[in-house]
RNA sequence: UGGGCUAUCGCCAAGCGGUAAGGCACUGGAUUUUGAUUCCAGCAUUCGCAGGUUCGAAUCCUGCUAGCCCAGCCA
């Protein structure tokens, strides 16, 4: 293990120093999504540090659905979020909750807010709330029902329940301070009406807790130590301990916020990607392109190395918008010893042996994975004619271009030298057939001679190759040139997506499975897409390019 | 402009009064059967700005400036 001072983020220190002194004994916390979408990857963050946290400190995780507003809320979410949860390995074991099974201690929790004087019905309308608040600068009123008795609002709170008013006729509200500079402490409502079902508990209640009203409890009732949130609910964390308060709850949980996780080039927005899934423009909620935990997963990222990425990123109160480049850099950096290098040829053009036998074909044996020996060898079939890279042949090269010309010698990967000797061009003056002449002796990939070649090319010998689909991806958008465009829509990048056809892979990939993943030689990680790929049609999505420090001088 | 929060390298981010960690990106250079990887080197005399306290300040004080959040019967 490594032995070097990793600075605590300003969340473990609190819980530091809650532990030295005494007020938390074990950590709980918890991950409380509404089901009402699915997860991104600034979910993933939250996720995994809370996760995270309760690991280090030996302590519990908590999977709690947010769901008191039935409105917004469907079965298919909890279930989308479960398996995406899952997916990042993060376990909470048995300890699975929904904010609807404290329906019944949430009421009761409000009825003792009634009895202490501390909450009141209200017959305002929802308009008049709103007017009665007040605004940034000036002071609410006072609520013209804030004056009832307690007799009166426990009955008019039981009729709420019971399903006498319509939704919007009376809310239930927290008498806290209609001065407080604090909109949120400016008595808000804690009970709404709804008649609505809800995807639990059906038609059982026709009244909801409000967030504010319903989190602390949801919190303290679970015995959660540390309830960790974004930045935009630090206003409301008055309003948290007061609940904590009022309801004299003997462990009180802390709420702290830290800020959300933001990346360059990628479109979040639920208007947005709504909007591009019925323009057509991405193939759904999970389309590689995006950042949701399922086109993360489908685009070939790996658990760990999004846990690597958030634990890079680090724990703040900062706002910030973390390069999409560090993103790239933890899936290579998770990759490249965990999976196979396989010879995929995306652009093919066809190369000659002039000097091979014709109807030979030799097995060569090579390494799956040069720095990772546990990854096995395998056979890979040469033949006379082989395809290799359009891009790895120049007929007038420039200075520094050491791949294939006339005259020159490169090294077919794991197989021979050979030398370009001829080519021929179709009218339009297309390459179509490069003629070379190999060296026997260089069998594997070094001359006899001690002779060195500067260039090292990957290949798939004809015969064998199989036809492939290969996605090439790049960001959505480009933040350089502008996210937004005038009229408020979205400035695409009208090349985030390039399908290659009749791509030639080497037959060791016919096997490949939904979500496997490889490393195609000098081009890239790759995945096979979930939706798309069968085994007569394999479909690869390009993961991420390797990094290139070679550049064709542009002429 | 009421309240809350935040400002340290192009991007994240440590730092908590003793003289600017680390990562990503970038730039060299070495090794290389991936122009990849690996390796080695470089990359903030300065911490939003201006004052002040101190032997000493990114860290304390004062005053500015900029950005984010809040006026749902959403979460």
């Amino acid at each position: 293990m490594e032995n070097e001072n990793i600075s605590k983020n300003f969340i473990e220190q609190i819980i530091d120093k809650d532990i030295e002194e005494g007020s938390c004994k074990a950590v709980c916390t918890r991950f409380p999504p509404e089901p009402n979408g699915y997860l991104h990857i600034g979910h993933a963050k939250s996720i995994l540090l809370n996760y995270g946290l309760a690991q280090k400190y030996g302590g519990t995780f908590n999977l709690r659905f947010d769901d008191t507003n039935p409105t917004k809320e469907r079965t298919e979410f909890v279930e989308a979020i479960e398996a995406d949860i899952r997916w990042l390995g993060a376990d909470w074991e048995d300890r699975l909750y929904f904010a609807s099974d404290y329906f019944g201690q949430m009421y009761d929790a409000a009825v003792k807010l009634i009895r202490k004087g501390k909450a009141y019905v209200s017959d305002l309308s929802a308009e008049e709330i709103r007017e009665y608040r007040g605004t940034l600068t000036e002071p609410g009123k006072e609520d013209p029902y804030s004056g009832r008795n307690v007799e009166e609002n426990l009955l008019l709170f039981e009729e709420m329940r019971a399903g006498k008013y319509a939704d919007g006729e009376k809310v239930l509200r927290a008498r806290i301070d209609m001065a407080a500079s604090n909109i949120n402490m400016r008595d808000p409502v804690i009970y709404r009406v709804a008649h609505m079902t809800h995807h639990r508990t059906g038609d059982t209640w026709c009244i909801y807790p409000m967030y504010d009203f319903a989190h602390p409890i949801e919190d303290a009732i679970e015995g959660i130590t540390h309830s960790i949130c974004t930045l935009e609910f630090e206003d409301h964390r008055p309003l948290y301990d007061w609940v904590v308060r009022e309801l004299e709850y003997e462990l009180p949980p802390k709420q702290i916020e830290f800020a959300k996780l933001y990346l360059t080039n990628v479109v979040t927005g639920k208007r947005y990607i709504k909007r591009l899934v019925e323009d057509g423009i991405v193939d759904g909620w999970d389309d590689p392109r995006l950042v949701s935990i399922a086109a993360l997963r489908r685009r070939g990222f790996t658990p760990e190395s999004l846990k690597m990425f958030v634990e890079l990123c680090g724990v703040s109160k900062a706002n910030s918008s973390v390069d999409y480049a560090m993103l790239e850099y933890c899936i290579r950096e998770d990759l490249k010893m965990k999976r196979p290098r396989m010879m995929a040829v995306l652009d093919p053009v066809k190369v000659i042996i002039d000097n091979y036998p014709e109807e030979q074909t030799e097995y060569l044996t090579v390494d799956n994975n040069l720095e990772n020996e546990g990854l096995g060898k395998r056979e890979v079939p040469f033949t006379r004619e082989l395809y290799i890279e359009r891009e790895d042949f120049m007929e007038e090269p420039p200075k520094k271009y050491f791949r294939l010309f006339p005259g020159n010698e490169v090294r077919l990967m794991n197989a021979y030298f050979v030398r370009c000797e001829s080519f021929s061009k179709d009218e339009n003056g297309r390459v179509t057939e490069i003629h070379c002449i190999y060296d026997p002796a260089s069998r594997g990939g070094n001359s006899s001679d001690g002779r060195k070649v500067k260039g090292t090319i990957h290949w798939v010998s004809a015969p064998h190759a199989i036809d492939a689909t290969v996605r090439l991806y790049e960001n959505i958008v480009d933040e350089e040139k502008g996210v937004y465009n005038e009229d408020g829509s979205l400035n695409l990048n009208p090349d985030s997506l390039k399908t290659l056809t009749g791509c030639k892979i080497e037959k060791n990939l016919a096997d490949a499975k939904a979500y496997d993943s490889f490393q195609f030689v000098r081009q890239g990680f790759f995945c096979v897409d979930a939706k798309d790929a069968s085994p007569e049609r394999p479909v690869f999505n390009r993961i991420v390019s390797l990094k290139s420090s070679f550049k064709l001088p542009v002429v």
